[in-house]
DNA sequence: AATTCTTGTCATGCG
DNA sequence: GACGCATGACAAGAA
């Protein structure tokens, strides 16, 4: 009886972690929560260990698990999810080779220490697991994390499975390690089960007719080894996944349906007309096959809970990834770093605290640059391409006219705002050459700049240069752009100037201020581009390995559909009414409630919504 | 001659 | 309200 028991809820255990793998949530922490010991018992390996990990835990948080931080399973913990994500990125579950190897590890551990939570010890338990050196290391941080399913996709994309000699070998050498884990009788390992009490009420009744059914149990067998072998995987197709969901029902969850269920290990079910009645008694082979499923199918079901069928699943799987994109991708490591930069330029005062590499050689440092505003005393601030042409005539008109008529207490003297006329703090424009014609792309000028041309300097004056040596302008072009604004007012009030003098300075000053501005600007839109376009280069790469990885679960997930496919046929096939006839899984369909019971409906289109005190009326006539 | 690129300028909004 | 900065839009000139 216990080792039908426990046949059975290993194979729960393991679909659930098969569910898991592929995205499928499903709730079986209070039920496996230390009640299981995870015994080798099938020829595929040490499956049955796999309820030591807490996949769906670490599947959607890794901080979700109640672990404490000084708990001794963190580490065992840590190691499972150091698994679950090779394995996922592995894209194709392989339980044989390093899962499997960890598991035997776990079990050996804790079969022979019967320390629960005692540090794993790297020369237990065998000696070739694949994984033994990373699995006694320390938890991989979680910004390795990424890196890690990089290597592993690049191993598989380059079509080897990480390490799987020694995966078979590490596997050998377990078994080798442990031979009462593997390939043992059936009976020997009924005998060497550890199910403690709870184990075996938690589920019991429901089983122990089966348990009375050796044949039934040895037939059972069959489908959920075929079910939860997946080494080769990679060779099953999809038979019909359309026969799938007729045989699921809602809103159960394992947990409930083991605690909740029928302690008196009777599957109610329901057929046309009462010809098929409760089982339990009558036909120990139809209740066998139903507490099977009622077993099974929870699991289905728990993860099928929004209604979707099973056929679902990949639609499951779908949304599933394209969540991830849009949490990890897009959202955090993505644009959180574009936007903080992005704000960060756009914050910028002034834009003069740009990169420094687009200084022009002859221009000031950039912490220089960035005091701009603050430091306008020190000189001159951009307008650099009208400031080589006027430093001639314009620059010795500017400094005669200030000899002449500049105010007392203005603090400057024409030296020192020739200076500052030198200044370049633009960001786009090299440093004036000073006679040597048009500077490349940058020759052309605005609509009212000057027009360079082979001829005297007056040509290369620019308009405003003109104007002011129309109106006798006591400043130069350069002094009245860069000048702090007290000082410029001060010099305004201090001259006797006419309003059309005011009012070309104060244009000449607002155009210029607005020139720099512009280089300024469009520098910062020039690195904004570049910064978006590295940008989508990032999330082009990252984008393509989450499609490589959908596929590969993709994959992995019409291998499971075709496993629980062939699953729901056998267990059909073992079906049979009260007149010991087949029960077509065409006409009628498995239902599994919240409360334990197993119902058998007429399979027809919406039968598995239907409420099962509905149903239970079915049964009833 | 048409196109593209660069630059200056204007208008506008914001602090 | 003046001032400076940022930026979109436009135009002119050069390549």
């Amino acid at each position: 009886m216990q080792y039908v028991k426990k046949y059975f809820t290993e194979g729960l255990i393991q679909f659930t972690i098969l569910l898991s793998l592929v995205g499928v949530r499903v709730d079986v922490d209070t039920y496996l929560n230390g009640y299981f010991s995870p015994l080798l018992e099938t020829d595929e390996g040490p499956s049955s260990a796999y309820i030591q990990t807490p996949f769906h835990s670490s599947r959607d948080t890794w901080e979700g698990h109640s672990l404490h931080p000084k708990c001794p399973d963190l580490e065992q913990y840590f190691t499972a999810r150091r698994l679950l994500t090779e394995v996922r990125a592995l894209g194709t579950p392989r339980f044989p080779t390093q899962l499997s190897a960890w598991l035997v590890h776990s079990v050996s551990r804790d079969s022979d220490s019967g320390a629960a939570g005692a540090a794993p010890d790297p020369q237990s338990g065998g000696s070739g697991g694949p994984d033994r050196g990373d699995s006694a290391g320390p938890p991989p941080s979680p910004a390795c994390e990424l890196a890690e399913e990089d290597g592993e996709l690049q191993r598989q994309d380059a079509g080897q499975s990480p390490e799987p000699a020694a995966g078979e070998e590490g596997e050998a050498e377990e078994r080798a390690a442990a031979p009462e884990l593997q390939g043992a009788p059936q009976e020997a390992l009924a005998h060497s089960s550890t199910l403690d009490r709870e184990n075996v009420l938690s589920s019991a009744s429901s089983l122990s007719t089966l348990a009375q059914q050796p044949l039934l149990a040895a037939g059972v067998e069959h489908p959920w080894r075929e079910l939860l072998s997946l080494s080769n995987l990679e060779d099953m197709e999809i038979e019909d996944p359309q026969q799938i969901p007729d045989a699921i029902s809602r809103n159960v969850s394992l947990h409930d349906a083991m605690l909740s269920g029928d302690r008196d290990g009777r599957a109610s079910w329901t057929g046309p007309g009462g010809s098929l009645e409760p089982a339990h008694a009558t036909h120990p082979a139809l209740l066998g096959a139903l507490n099977l499923t009622a077993e099974l199918f929870p699991l289905v079901e728990n993860s099928s809970r929004d209604g979707a069928a099973l056929s679902s699943l990949s639609g499951f799987l779908d949304e599933a990834v394209f969540e991830q994109i849009n949490l990890m991708g897009l959202g955090l490591d993505g644009l959180g770093g574009l936007d903080s930069r992005i704000l960060d330029e756009l914050d910028s005062d002034s834009g003069l605290s740009l990169d420094s590499s687009f200084r022009s050689p002859g221009s000031p440092s950039a912490s220089e640059a960035s005091s701009l505003s603050h430091c306008e005393d020190e000189g001159a601030v951009g307008y650099s391409t009208d400031s080589d042409s006027l430093s001639g005539d314009a620059a010795a008109g500017a400094s005669w006219s200030l000899k002449e008529r500049r105010p007392q207490g203005t603090g400057r003297s024409p030296a020192q705002l020739a200076q500052g006329v030198l200044h370049d703090h633009t960001y786009s424009s090299p440093p004036p050459q000073r006679g040597s014609g048009p500077r490349g792309q940058q020759a052309g000028r605005g609509p009212l700049g000057a027009v360079k041309k082979e001829g005297g300097e007056e040509d290369e004056l620019s308009r405003d240069e003109r104007r002011a040596r129309a109106l006798d302008l006591p400043l130069s072009v350069q002094d009245i752009v860069n000048m702090p604004v007290e000082e410029f007012l001060e010099l305004l009030s201090g001259f006797q100037l006419s309003d059309a003098q005011v009012a070309l300075i104060r244009d000449i000053r607002r155009r210029g201020k607005n020139k720099v501005a512009a280089q300024n600007c469009r520098r910062r839109k020039l690195d904004a581009i570049a910064g978006l376009e590295g940008e989508v280069e990032r999330l082009r790469r990252h984008r393509d390995r989450l499609l490589r990885d959908r596929a590969q679960h993709s994959k992995s997930l019409g291998c499971l559909k075709q496993r629980l496919g062939q699953l729901y046929r056998d267990v059909f096939r073992r079906l049979r009414d009260e007149q010991g006839r087949p029960v077509s899984p065409g006409r009628y369909a498995l239902q599994c409630h919240s409360d334990g019971s197993v119902l058998l409906v007429p399979h027809r289109p919406g039968a598995q919504r239907r409420r099962p005190d509905r149903a239970r009326k079915d049964k009833q006539h």
